[in-house]
RNA sequence: GGGCGUUUAGCUCAGCUGGUUCAGAGCAUCUGCCUUACAAGCAGAGGGUCGGCGGUUCGAAUCCGUCAACGCCCACCA
């Protein structure tokens, strides 16, 4: 028999998944099954495939493998997320390295821009998903700004506006300078920053201002001094009372401003003046509100300073702050400045400090929304794995705030508002309806389209994915469509926990809006991909490997097996390339017991005895293993599940069956033993097909001859039939002598082919074939153990091995130190039983066990004293 | 600042409602083997006062309190 002796994955991987496209195995149409969905987490269209991705993905797979195993009709769409503000970036970015500005292009030019990198770009990572093994229903790929999905986009848009859901109004918003857009709070990122406090004076301005008073405000942004427009105490400060009603100049500036009083000033803080910026502080902007001040905005969009920045104008605002310290400095206008940290916010995306800006944005009242999707992870119609993250989940529903769905940005669902000349907007899904509504609401019937000013704002992209479970299947443009009605709710969400927010719980809000119903019922949340320090892996740190390279180098399986090696659900993944080796030694591990298998000569002689008992006792491990995995499966405990699979056939099968069952070289094998081998591994390849597809695959195609278009994807998965535990018991049991024969042969240095002796008090063990074969002993029953045999003990049982006289004096000292040990334990128990308490209090069968403890020991301690005695006569 | 979580072998983690020697698994380590399925392997072995302290209990890795370290989420302290 001609097979390699390791191996190869790149010689059969492709071949099988090109075998599963080609007989469309892949693919779902809604028929009698029951169905199982999963919906991909759309990554984005231009990006490609990294750690991350391949963990979720790898458990998804696993999870759609099994199901479809399990005779439910599985579906799994794949898309691409048109990820608005992380694309746009790149395309801006692409534009500038030729020197293109986006200020000069017009929407539409830039939008063919976007477009072509889309299409350049798009869909790679969707490739590189087909080598991982994902068994996507590729047939149903969809892009968050196809058609339908756009379509869907803008009807929802419409229908929470007419429901009055959506509002527009002037907010203080997240403004990220770099990309000139408002973010949601969820997109900016805070972060610890070393800085210094500032202590400027504000010079009092009454008339004996001669004298040089001040009032010290202590800031973090002197630059922002250019739209203060008040000072702030507090009360009942004593430190600042004499500023009371009174007005002070704002250095530089010259504006004189209040001071106003108000006891969100923390008077421990600084020198308990606040300076008060309403345009550019969230606080500050409330204050504003609450004492009716002027919001004065010093900012470009850009970041830059406008001509409220006097001098300063057009000028960046960080080096406004350094140049401002620098003046105010010149004109003694600085008491001092310390070090100070502060948390600052960072845009996600862009990776610069977001801006407090006024601005109109529009928005989603999120407070009504919210509370069935909040009741529904609490009573469980929707469950987290780890169900830890329910309490994230529930604290950020509880106060949730309106979403703001506007974005500044081209790449995207443009906002279905449009202007009237006259002013007022009307909200409709296109163009022609929108002039037939504002006809209507302004009776002016000479309306034309072109009198219609589209709002220039795109949606932010979360308010495409939101929808995704439900418009992946056209759910909202056709809620009675056949694949809606037949595929949701989904089953499995496997996605990330930074994402819970933007998408998660998002999701499940559209979801019982628009379907009245839960999108899902178990979320998986992965853990981070860590690198072996700790460290995220990210691409701007360079500490992640190239998944394509992990894959050639390991094989798919190899890789994915390594992914899922160390990730119990909502645990970070400690990510090192020797996970990847194990994996690999893995299927080399099956690979070589597959030839091992294939490779004996099959006759019409009769089974051995030892043989009948390992297929009897064989059945039932793997009876009681599937029953655990099934178990391991229903609490999303993944790793653990192919922990158990992994064992299973590496030490149960491997190491103990086919070690019994294996002829003696060059000799031919019975047949029932042979035919129950190749069952067994059928069932083990099934159990281990959902965690690594192709090489199951190949050897289930080899192991007996199949029909065109069969595959085990399609098999059926084996299910546990009663488990043996008296036959498991007693092999076990057997497994330990043979352990022990084997320990003490290696103590010894007994060759391997030597046969022993084995004395034993009785011979009525199930089992004893097994044991002859795999000990290499022959078994006598005796009285009396000779005294310079070798005595062990197994489950209160004495075995001895005739090794010889020479061992005699390191058997005595092994033999001391059991007796040791065992005076100890019993000592333990005499304890607890001379204990009245224990006594009275225990439950009876408690202390029947320890009873029994007691007895065993005794009678144990008694053989070895004996033996030891034996022993030191010889 | 608020909340949540973690701490068990060198590493990554299991240990449910306290009680069968409950202190486990994989990897790594050590020892002996190139034994015709597999050295990417085989056969064995050694590793831990279960973060510290205190409490409840006849009995605590497990329950309670407290301290410490680390991590995550939320938050407007200039």
């Amino acid at each position: 028999m001609e097979i390699a002796s390791k191996y190869s994955p790149e010689a059969v991987e492709d071949k099988w998944y090109k075998y599963w496209m080609e007989n469309n195995l892949f693919q779902s149409r809604p028929d009698e099954r029951e169905p199982f969905t999963v919906v991909i987490p759309p990554p984005n269209v231009t990006g490609v495939l990294h750690m991350g991705h391949m963990l979720n993905n790898t458990i998804q797979d696993i999870l759609v493998r099994r199901a479809r195993m399990q005779g439910k009709n599985a579906c799994w769409v794949p898309g691409t997320d048109h990820a608005s503000i992380a694309t746009e970036a790149k395309v801006v970015a692409k534009l500038e390295a030729e020197g293109i500005s986006k200020q000069s292009l017009s929407r539409e030019a830039f939008l063919e821009h976007a477009w072509e990198w889309t299409h350049k770009h798009g869909g790679i990572i969707l490739e590189q998903l087909k080598k991982l093994g994902a068994s996507c229903d590729w047939s149903r790929t969809c892009f968050t700004m196809d058609d339908a999905r756009s379509q869907s986009v803008i009807k929802v848009f419409v229908d929470l506006y007419r429901k009055g859901l959506i509002y527009r109004g002037i907010r203080m918003v997240n403004w990220d300078p770099a990309a000139q857009t408002a973010i949601s709070d969820e997109e900016v990122i805070h972060k610890e920053e070393h800085g210094k406090l500032y202590y400027l004076r504000y010079k009092v301005s009454e008339s004996n201002a001669a004298s040089d008073e001040y009032c010290v405000v202590a800031t973090t942004r002197p630059e922002t001094i250019f739209g203060d427009v008040a000072v702030c105490i507090h009360p009942d400060d004593e430190k600042t009372a004499r500023l009371k009603g009174r007005q002070v100049i704002v250095p530089i500036v010259g504006r004189v401003v209040p001071i106003i009083e108000d006891e969100y000033v923390d008077r421990e803080f600084g020198t308990g003046c606040l300076k008060i910026t309403p345009a550019h502080d969230v606080n500050d902007y409330r204050l504003g509100e609450k004492y009716n001040l002027e919001t004065i905005d010093i900012f470009n969009d850009n970041g830059t300073l406008n001509s409220h920045g006097l001098q300063y104008q057009g000028m960046d605002r960080f080096a406004v702050r350094r140049q401002i310290v620098k003046d105010l400095e010149e004109h003694g206008l600085m008491e001092k400045s310390e070090d100070y940290i502060n948390s600052v916010g960072y845009s996600e995306r862009r990776n610069v400090p977001i801006e407090p800006k006024l601005s109109m944005q529009w928005f989603i009242k999120m407070d009504e929304l919210a509370k069935p999707a909040l009741e529904a992870v609490e009573n469980d119609t929707i469950r987290f794995y780890p169900a830890k993250i329910k309490n994230m989940y529930r604290h950020w529903m509880e106060n949730i705030k309106d979403w703001n769905i506007s974005r500044q940005l081209w790449w995207g669902h443009r906002i279905p508002a449009y202007y009237l000349p006259e002013g007022g907007f009307v909200v409709a899904e296109t163009a022609e309806a929108a002039l037939a509504e504002a006809r209507a609401k302004t009776g002016n019937t000479a309306l034309q389209a072109s009198d219609l000013r589209q709002d220039e704002d795109c949606l932010d992209t979360w308010f495409s994915s939101w929808l995704w479970p439900i418009s992946v299947f056209d759910g909202i443009n056709r809620p009675e469509n056949e694949d809606i009605r037949y595929y949701y709710p989904t089953n499995d969400l496997v996605t990330a926990p930074e994402i819970i927010f933007f998408w998660v719980a998002r999701m499940i809000i559209s979801g019982y809006e628009y379907r009245q119903s839960p999108c899902f019922r178990n979320v998986y949340f992965t853990g981070i991909v860590r690198d072996k320090l700790g460290r995220k892996m990210s691409k701007s740190l360079g500490n992640s490997p190239d998944p394509i390279e992990l894959m050639n180098k390991y094989g798919a399986d190899g890789v994915r097996m390594g992914m899922l090696l160390t990730s119990p659900a909502g645990n970070d993944l400690p990510f090192d390339e020797t996970l990847c080796e194990q994996g690999r030694n893995f299927n080399n591990k099956i690979w070589n017991a597959f030839r091992l298998v294939k490779g004996w000569e099959v006759d019409a002689r009769p089974q051995p005895q030892a043989a009948v008992i390992a297929i009897r006792w064989f059945e039932a491990v793997i009876n009681k293993s599937i029953a655990e995995v099934d178990d391991l499966y229903s609490k999303y405990r993944l790793n653990e599940a192919l922990m158990l699979v992994y064992k299973l056939f590496w030490d149960e099968f491997s190491a103990w069956f086919l070690e019994i069952v294996k002829p003696a070289y060059g000799q031919p094998l019975d047949k029932l033993t042979y035919n129950a081998t190749l069952r067994f591994f059928d069932a083990l390849l099934k159990l281990l097909h959902p965690f690594m597809p192709f090489i199951t695959e190949e050897l289930w195609q080899a192991l007996e001859p199949r029909r065109d278009g069969e595959s085990i994807m399609t098999a059926s998965i084996p299910e546990a039939g009663t488990i043996d535990r008296d036959c498991l018991e007693s092999i076990e049991e057997i497994k330990e002598i043979v352990i022990k024969i084997r320990e003490a042969c290696q103590t010894y240095s007994i060759k391997k082919y030597e046969k022993n002796e084995l004395c034993m008090d009785t011979t009525d063990l199930e089992g004893l074939p097994v044991l002859e074969k795999l000990g290499n002993v022959t078994i006598r029953r005796v009285e009396e153990h000779p005294a310079t045999n070798a005595v062990f003990f197994i489950r209160d049982r004495k075995y001895s091995l005739s090794l010889g006289e020479a061992f005699v004096e390191y058997e005595r000292e092994k033999l001391q130190k059991e007796l040791q040990y065992n005076q100890g334990f019993l000592t333990s128990v005499m304890n607890k039983l001379s204990n009245e308490r224990f006594i009275a209090n225990a439950k009876p069968e408690v202390v029947e066990m320890e009873r029994k403890k007691k007895a065993d020991a005794e009678s144990k301690i008694k053989s070895l004293e004996a033996a030891i005695a034996a022993l030191s006569k010889a």
